[in-house]
DNA sequence: TAGTTATTGCGAAATAATCGCATTTATATG
DNA sequence: CATATAAATGCGATTATTTCGCAATAACTA
């Protein structure tokens, strides 16, 4: 199944590169001018995920959100890194803090998924 | 308000501390003989969050499962620590691994949420 | 231009978690 | 032990998020 080129695409990944940040299927439903369907939204978000060109982070209100990978030519966000989710103004950002572990023998790990919460630097001054 | 002994806290607690695994609601309802309503449940283990008693982990699936607080003397678990999610047998564990980051300026963490998934040291085989 | 099929829209469905409110029950107090 | 207070519970409804089935649409290929 190859993918074809859909003015709803552009627009979502235009939008998620813009902003930089992480955001849900709703805020990207009420940020995009054009009317889009919800599953539609999901669908491109999940294929966006599928091809490498977003990511997904479940954060601790256990919603999904999705970020284009490694928007910066940071290195760190290339790979695992944490995210930081403000409880002032919701926003979720990809930190270039890169995520250090080592498990102990016989566990594989297949995806990480790790958020920090509090306040921005925004929000914090 | 100041809290009181039932049943129902008893038996989640106990069925908690004798997994050592961090439950969802479900399988905690499963797992106890005697039934609870859902809705208890849940009200019995955000009591238990609010002091302390036991920690709520999101995990990848956005659901959410509670463990009990240092269970073993391990003083890793007391602090931020890893957690692994087995996609073979749907257990989640709090790992010995603690979580070591450092944020930019001006960001403050008020709480962490770290999991990592893959296969587990019995389902790797 | 026509055919194939990826993509979309729409409604229903599945799932998780919370809420309001009446009822029960743990605990303190006389 | 009897009684009062309010914490805890049960139940149903409710909210919220995400997915699914299926028919209709539209992107790409030849
Ligand atoms: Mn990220
Ligand atoms: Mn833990
Ligand atoms: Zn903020
Ligand atoms: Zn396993």
């Amino acid at each position: 199944m190859e993918r074809r080129n859909t003015p709803t695409k552009e627009a979502v990944l235009e939008l998620l590169v813009k902003s930089g940040e992480a955001m849900s299927r709703d805020t990207i439903e009420q940020k995009i001018t054009q009317n889009i369907n919800r599953a539609t939204i999901y669908r491109v978000l999940n294929r966006f995920c599928e091809d490498g060109v977003v990511h997904k982070i479940v954060a601790e209100d256990g919603k999904q959100y999705f970020a284009v990978c490694a928007n910066c030519d940071d290195k760190v966000l290339s790979g695992h890194h944490f995210h930081f989710r403000c409880i002032e103004c919701e926003t979720i950002e990809c930190l270039p803090v890169s995520v250090n572990f080592s498990v102990p023998n016989g566990y594989q790990v297949a995806s990480v998924n790790c958020v920090l919460s509090g306040t921005c630097k925004d929000c914090s001054r």
